[in-house]
DNA sequence: AATGAATGAGGTTTCATTCAT
DNA sequence: CATGAATGAAACCTCATTCAT
């Protein structure tokens, strides 16, 4: 009967954020951030739009929190270590973990496309993972001239072209695309050229 | 003092219906399809609201009938020819004129990755392009076969993805993405290995 | 090649016009005067919008002159003949006559009994109809005075409502009730009493 | 500070509902339902239109369910004893009844005498009501015929008319229509004939 | 921390009416 | 006399947000 103490309150606190932003990545994802409603978050999340209210300032904060806290959560894996050289290992390394978070992770993906896909609305997503994603792109060109590629840059455009179809194919229909023989496909084609 | 001719008032309806289709698509492209207001479309197309609904039944109609319009326009170029066979000449052919077509329509690309995003909203984009999917995913495949491919169903995987990846990343970002270099870089790639 | 003559204008007018006014009866009956569109009149009616507007100046319009006339159209069989005097005979044939007048205009009688239910909207129809009611009451409450009843105006009361009442069903549901049935009753019953 | 009991909640949603519906029974019953606007609804019962919507799914629903909740209301007086058999002094009854509880719902029975009136809009109404009214038919006939009346079929015929044209006339222009005077004589009526 | 009634701006849609032809 | 494209006001409805409790 004593009262909860600070740490209690601010974990019940934190499990409630977390609840709410899951069952709206959920939302978002299925519906679009426009088609989706308050009030349908609020119903699916077991809560009062109200007490939503009470954790997000507004359903765009909501959106912005997703994204931020969502590509910190995707992203993590990616930090490139501090040399700032990408061994053949570490990029293979990168195919397959990448493919595993997005597994892991579709209706966030599916959301994270449906957003970049409105330039106009949402440029908090792109400055985060732009910044990562040119690291990345340089790092990997540097692997394909190490590796004496004719065309890095080119190799690089295809490379890259191919992932994203990938995600946006497996994100679209999972049932449809066979993402572990892309997988394998993809390590085998690169394991060879590099 | 006569009324106008049928011809006349023929004439009038289909050049408004594709005035208001044109104004929407690029709409629809920038903001969602939730996200535009049919305000906004008849503003920007220079007519009242009520208008635009005499012309179309409903939002969603104008939707369907963009989508069946912009489906013709852009698969007409891919009506494979009578025998179902695809030589390596029309195969380049295919890549060269879609990414062609592609470049002449990024509105309304952007808008049907949009709508393949939201599976529950929209069933009808499906159906139409899937068939003409498949047809061409068959003839690829014995294509690639027949040129002595080691794993052509894993060839076919990882080129559907670059031109899936590529046509995402031209169409949200046209000018960050070096289209034209794919394009040769592609070519030359299957000009080898065919 | 000539010219239409005035006489055949005049002609034509009356007759589109007319043409308007049955298929406006019509609709109004069935969907209420408020629920039925121009629309849907000129539609039916085989004629432009525009044209409906030459004919008439409003919506509203078109109503009152629909009531103007058929009032006039329903009720000239009952013009009471000049000594104001009701027989027996007369009252009998009036009956008659009045059963026969509703079952060749249910539309007509449909559309006034809406239209009596909402007093604010409509008060063109009462005057016309009022003052002709108030003389045949008068006439009748003679009649059943003459007829030694003991209750004139009870009895009055009486028939009125029971006319009433049969026409409002007959109107509402043609085939479930017995008209004729009713009026061989309803005369029996005034053979008698009188 | 801490929310509303839910016993609360419901005595603010039982109340507000019910006035929302006594003010849109006044408002159809004066000019037609589709003649009243939701905004007119809401403005006399002085809440938002958005308010409203919180309560009714739409115009249609609220106007069923002023029809099921009324219809409760009104014909509950009216339900056949168990025997199914109808004494004399419960047939007099009955016309008191019925039309004491007219003379309460006088707008109830203006909107529903509007209703029946458009067959197309609303088959809600009738199923309830034809079910009872034919139930009271058979037991009027059957005492009718008890009595030993001539044509106890015509006798119901002109029975139902007459309440049903008082009903109206009462109904259209209270002042006008003498109700006491109505029943008494139809009391009268029937207890000679009894 | 929690509720859901309440608001109001704005969305989609309808329709009487006008007008150039 | 005749057309139907065009308008704009107003209808129905939705939903992010606020607030008393």
């Amino acid at each position: 009967m004593s009262p909860r103490t600070a740490e209690q309150y601010e974990k019940i606190r934190a499990e409630k954020q977390k609840l709410i932003m899951d069952v709206a990545i959920e939302i978002f994802a299925e519906k679009t951030y426009q088609g989706a409603s308050v009030s349908m978050i609020a119903q699916k999340a077991g809560i009062s739009k109200g007490l939503l209210y009470n954790y997000f300032e507004s359903k765009e904060d909501l959106l912005k929190e997703i994204i931020k806290s969502a590509s910190q959560k995707v992203w993590q894996y990616f930090d490139p270590n501090k040399d700032g050289v990408l061994t053949k290992e570490e990029f293979i390394f990168f195919i397959r973990k990448g493919i595993q978070v997005i597994k892991e992770n579709i209706n966030y993906w599916k959301l994270y496309l449906t957003l970049v896909l409105q330039p106009l609305v949402i440029d908090i997503v792109k400055s985060d993972v732009d910044d990562l994603a040119k690291q990345y792109g340089k790092m990997i060109f540097e692997l394909f001239k190490r590796s004496n590629m004719k065309d890095p840059e080119g190799e690089l455009l295809l490379m890259s072209a191919m992932l994203r179809g990938a995600i946006i194919q497996y994100v679209t229909v999972p049932n449809l695309f066979p993402i572990d023989k892309f997988e394998s496909k993809i390590i085998e084609y690169y394991f060879e050229k590099l």
